[in-house]
DNA sequence: GTTTTGTTGGTCAAGAAAGGTCAGATCCCA
DNA sequence: TGGGATCTGACCTTTCTTGACCAACAAAAC
């Protein structure tokens, strides 16, 4: 393995010493600093740009530009791109793939996603989730009817399920459910 | 093998890239790359032109006019329009052969509903959820956004998960999700 | 009516071109 | 100084593209 000169893209970006001499600590900005960050800042710089249809990277491309492997791309998507962080991504292998990055507008105050992950956690039960359509529909995140479908929905799927599954496939349902009506297109087509 | 210039077709189609600078990746829509996946978009075009009979090419032709090999057309016939993803191609060989591609309407006695509800059945592999999501939106049951949502939040919810629940588990959320957009409050149908 | 020849489309396997996974090494901060 | 966050590299899976060879059908030749 050559010795590789690391960071290279960071020489304009990363957070700058004062020179020698003049202080021993940290005066610039930029606390922002492992190489994942970066990854992170210049992959939303590029969201910016981009339109509703999202981002279309190439993981080799990206990791060469910032001299790593190309795993560690899939690292920085899996930690700061996830769903929960209201990102969704998509990728191909093979001849013509790519990793298809798409920030989800956030229709309502963000934050509202990762508060329904927390909220609703690994498993819940039947009343719990209850409450917390209540909550929501109180809070006009939600209407009426798509509570009323919502808990129909939820009944019907796990009514069958012994009690120690029904709790973990309620959580996952009414999650999917929640966040695809926050972030799903709103009206069909 | 003489240096072919490829893509032809595709100089309206594809994607622009970012000026010179600016930006190494894709920041504009219509992303698709692969020559598979114009071949495919081209005779989706054409099939939504087409009326109810269906689609007749030849394969020579198609392959001159993508400057490929003509066993290209049928890898993209395989992969994009097999009939778990609602098309039948039947074709003739010799003088005057054909190929000829129907795009099959989900449909039902009792609609679309209970054509998911049928389609899903009790356990749903990744590979066909992904077809009927396919097949939902080519025929504008679902909006782009949506399908992407549901697709991955599927896949988050059920990394984790024993193939064995995997299925049960996906299917339910497969159907909550679909059923929820369509008798929701998004939208009326 | 056969046989031959030309015209189409079909199959399959090899190789290329992406991206994914995962365990272990490292880094860094409380 | 221990644990979580990062990084790396070896190895894996998926998808696409190509070309050699095969099979079916039609029209011409016999």
């Amino acid at each position: 393995m050559n010795p590789r000169r690391r960071f290279c893209y960071n020489k304009a970006g990363r957070s700058k010493k004062v020179k020698d001499g003049q202080s021993r600590f940290q005066v610039e900005v930029a606390f922002i600093s492992s190489l994942s960050d970066h990854i992170e800042r210049y992959i939303k710089a590029l969201l910016d740009q981009a339109g509703q249809g999202g981002l279309e990277i190439r993981r080799t491309e990206l990791a060469e530009l910032f001299e790593c492997v190309p795993s560690q791309i899939n690292y920085v998507l899996k930690t700061r791109f996830n769903s929960e962080r209201g990102y969704i991504v998509e990728s191909r292998r093979g001849g013509g793939g790519y990793i298809r990055i798409v920030r989800l507008e956030p229709r309502h105050p963000q934050g509202i996603c990762s508060w329904i992950y927390q909220a609703i956690g690994d498993s819940i039960g039947m009343d719990e989730a209850e409450a917390l359509l209540v909550r929501l529909l109180d809070h006009d995140y939600l209407s009426r009817q798509d509570a009323l479908v919502i808990r129909s929905l939820l009944a019907e799927e796990t009514e069958q399920l012994k009690p120690a599954y029904a709790g973990r496939v309620r959580a996952s349902l009414l999650r999917s459910m929640l966040i695809l009506l926050l972030h799903g297109s709103g009206n069909g087509r």
